[in-house]
DNA sequence: AATGAACCTAAACCAACGTATGATCATGCC
DNA sequence: GGCATGATCATACGTTGGTTTAGGTTCATT
């Protein structure tokens, strides 16, 4: 096959097909292997030979997985783990290699690597691991995009509206927070009535747990 | 951060001293060059030949971790990894291994093992790999204490107390929990007043956040 | 200059919350 | 029987929460 760059499948709307298999392996018969097998079972597939091949596409918002030789040209598969997870790329990483230890492989483990085969391995366990990965990259994005939500209605208050919100999710009283703030009861009220319509929280219950997942107004560690 | 608690494991207060590294190895040798080795910094040791040794005595009360050769006398070191989470045993485990390969390092790893070192290996990664196992044991122990304070909590509570509980924390007004109960408003404040009171919430903020490391009073996930 | 957004406040009002006080009833235990 | 506990309800009172209406300021943009 002399195909060696990316090889775009046949499905067009690329937007919002399906979870995508990232291959990264220099050795071109491996990667179609890969390939064809991952075709085999429904999935989409893109590969690369390299590292760079790979970035230079656009990953990060194809949700999915990689799977990733540990001898890259260039950079370690272990190194490039470590880049992607600084360059905010999370997709769940399948090492393989043909020469890897031990100390490799715990330490792709400890990174957070789904999984780590030693060539030759079963396909089913290729199978098995990247629809592990899949599942977790699936629920990793529902997670994301749910706390994304949040932030953004957080994000479209107005300074003293957050100011009030983590104040009350601090389970202070109105009177208590003005005299925080240094204002009057009432205005701690009109606040209030807003940041809970702006943030779609029916009840003072709903609005604590949006703060805690936002990581707001939880001053002290509960006493007891 | 050494705690240089003295290495008294002769005394029977085992109570409350420090942390223990449990080290499980068939090998004499081994077993004794690693005590004198956890020793040698400060860490308290106790030492077995094989799995059902290690628990005849009686570990998961006492805080630290197991150092595992893999190959053991009866059952593997995997099996054995296995059996102790089953019996409620959750003491972190760092394996060692002469004759490992990668499968079992990882199957290892994503059974949550906090390392895997093949011999010959350095004691400064075997003492690195012990700390953050104790860490990881402390931060454990401290979790499970303040959850188990709150669970004890709860079941304080009368029945009723519960209930009213789980509905509060889910946002409904007392109005509406004493429809669902088939209660008076009143009867309801009772009860809230009085769980309040016996959870140590200060508020409902409060509340609901120990509801939620609870699990109780969350009914759907909240909207938009 | 005008507009709008964010901020602040007040008066008035109603709903919800919380805590007494006092009482009834059933259960289980000594 | 006597006792404690849990559960229930009522009346009453005071506090807290929340909205509406009706103003006011500052500041940046138009």
């Amino acid at each position: 096959m002399g195909m060696t760059l990316t090889s775009r499948d046949t499905s067009p709307a690329a937007s919002q097909s399906g979870p995508v298999v990232f291959v990264v392996d220099d050795d071109a018969s491996v990667r179609e292997a890969l390939g064809a097998l991952f075709r085999s079972i429904g999935l989409a597939v893109r590969l690369f030979g390299s590292a760079l091949e790979f970035l230079q596409g656009k990953p990060g918002e194809t949700p999915g997985c990689i799977v990733l030789d540990v001898r890259l040209p260039g950079v370690s598969g272990l190194d490039f783990q470590t880049q992607l997870s600084a360059l905010g790329i999370h997709l769940p990483i399948i090492f393989m290699t043909g020469h890897g230890d031990i100390p490799m492989s715990v330490r792709a483990m400890k990174a957070g690597a789904i999984d780590f085969l030693a060539k030759p391995f079963r396909e089913q366990d290729m199978l098995d691991a990247v629809a592990a990965a899949i599942e977790c990259d699936g629920r990793r994005r529902r997670d994301l995009e749910a706390i994304s939500n949040l932030r953004s209605h957080f994000a479209s208050l107005t300074p003293r509206e957050q100011e009030v919100l983590t104040h009350v999710t601090s389970g202070l009283m109105n009177k208590q927070i003005a005299a925080a703030l240094g204002l009057s009861e009432i205005t701690v009220k009109i606040h209030r009535g807003n940041l809970m319509r702006k943030m779609g929280a029916r009840s003072l219950a709903d609005l604590v747990r949006q703060a805690e997942a936002l990581g707001v107004g939880t001053p002290l560690e509960m006493a007891r």
